[in-house]
DNA sequence: CGCTAGCTTGATCTCACTCAATAGCAGTGG
DNA sequence: CCACTGCTATTGAGTGAGATCAAGCTAGCG
């Protein structure tokens, strides 16, 4: 009844999960659990036996380079299976941590592989949905590579407005978004400073703002064909996919 | 018989595929085929209902931005199941295609299907495959968003010696990586004319040499600090990780 | 033997980084 | 109530790594 996971696989191609399905998952968690802001909640290469589905809050994750600089290889939001992946793993290649005070449902191993035995279908969602975060590592990684700085955040903020969408956290043009300029630019793989002056820009183009934590975006074609934004890689479904472009709906 | 499946999953941690599971993959291929270099295997956005082995030759994935430079997000030595997330995807969101000659092994998403629902062990130790791609892809960012022009290279040359002293195909210090400067540059998010001034510093610096597609490492350790190198999220067992490192085996 | 692809080197330019300084704002405690 | 502290945002000046443009070189191959 505590809707923990509600928007789990919420409008992604292929269709919502089943209430059946809603349920297994549901009460295949073990515990919920709140952590603060800025706390580690994963460490890497420390085994583990449970995964953590996101509820409530944001979450990162984050890599440290020699000079103790630290790299977001991955942010997520409410719905996200933030470590579904360490079913398969046993341990992890990178840190999780909290980025805003956040609400997570625990979910063990052990029932994942009685869900793998069991519910073939199911099991082939979950899959899925550890293939999207490759999806989406590649495009960061496309992002950070091939992009200026105006486009790798414009990018970064259709992207975000995308998957926002996706679970009604955002209505298209407006979206909270509890980061500092510092972490959009670990996002980024660039410096706060230059992240402040690319804001500036967006703003004098008209395309958007950010001002404590408010994403207002202005011109959302403006902004995707700014950033190089396909939403494909969300593999999200058709509706969501049209409007993270800023199209207008024809359909319904 | 023909062995299309012997270096899949090799030296992973987890254990090798018993021969049993060996054999369920190798009777699940429907065919054998080959490509030149060069050829795209698999457009992104189009539907497919097979995954693609590879056996022999190097494949990559890549991304074209706007101006139609082509980015990798991802390069495949023999023994990767390039597209195996096409099971759980159904589409694309990159291209697939060959850097030289080919040899892959055609697997039908219906017989996937078969071993998902009668072999949990095997489904899981496939999904543990998808999600190490993930793995690489974070690292591959992180390289690009963290590290200069000689570290990234030299991380790169780190990574492929890993995975090909895996599948037996470096001793360690030798191996063949028949890519272009420029396609080097793609890897890396550099231009080809610079990924040259940087193999010349590589050579000056005494760490290795690329000529004719033979890279030669002449200070394992002096690469793998100068690049930043942990392989952990490669999942290789202990042995070969401690390899890559080029540290002594004092095991065994 | 000429063509083409890849490698190499030089000169110049530019985007984003670094360092530095200031301003705004929230919380805390005297 | 204000002083103090710490965090975030903002702007300026100088620097540098890598891009771009251009040209010459090398080697395999029809």
């Amino acid at each position: 009844m505590t809707m923990l996971v509600q928007n789990l696989l919420r409008n992604r191609q292929g269709g919502d999960l089943s209430p059946a399905e809603r349920d297994v998952i549901e009460r295949a968690v073990s515990e919920v659990r709140k952590f603060s802001a800025g706390e580690v909640v994963v460490q890497h290469g420390v085994q583990v036996d449970v995964s953590t589905l996101l509820v409530k809050g944001l979450m990162s994750r984050h890599l440290y380079d020699r000079s103790g600089r630290r790299h977001m290889v991955g942010i997520h939001f409410p719905g996200d299976f933030v470590d579904l992946h360490a079913y398969a793993l046993k341990s992890l290649d990178h840190n999780v941590g909290t980025l805003t005070d956040v609400t997570v449902a625990i979910v063990p191993h052990i029932r994942l592989a009685q869900i793998q035995a069991e519910l073939v279908h199911l099991t082939h969602r979950l899959w899925f949905l550890t293939t999207i975060d490759a999806a989406m590592h590649r495009q960061w990684s496309f992002r950070i590579s091939s992009l200026d700085a105006i486009a790798r955040i414009a990018h970064f903020l259709c992207e975000t407005n995308a998957r926002l969408m996706a679970i009604g956290e955002s209505d298209g043009h407006r979206f909270m978004l509890p980061l500092t300029q510092a972490q959009v630019g670990e996002v980024c793989g660039l410096t706060g400073i230059h992240v402040n002056r690319v804001m500036r820009d967006l703003r004098d183009l008209k395309l958007c703002t950010f001002r404590s934590s408010l994403v207002e975006i202005h011109d959302l074609p403006g902004l995707v064909r700014r950033g190089q934004f396909h939403p494909a890689y969300l593999y999200l479904n058709e509706s969501i996919s049209q409007r993270a472009l800023g199209n207008i709906r024809e359909d319904l």
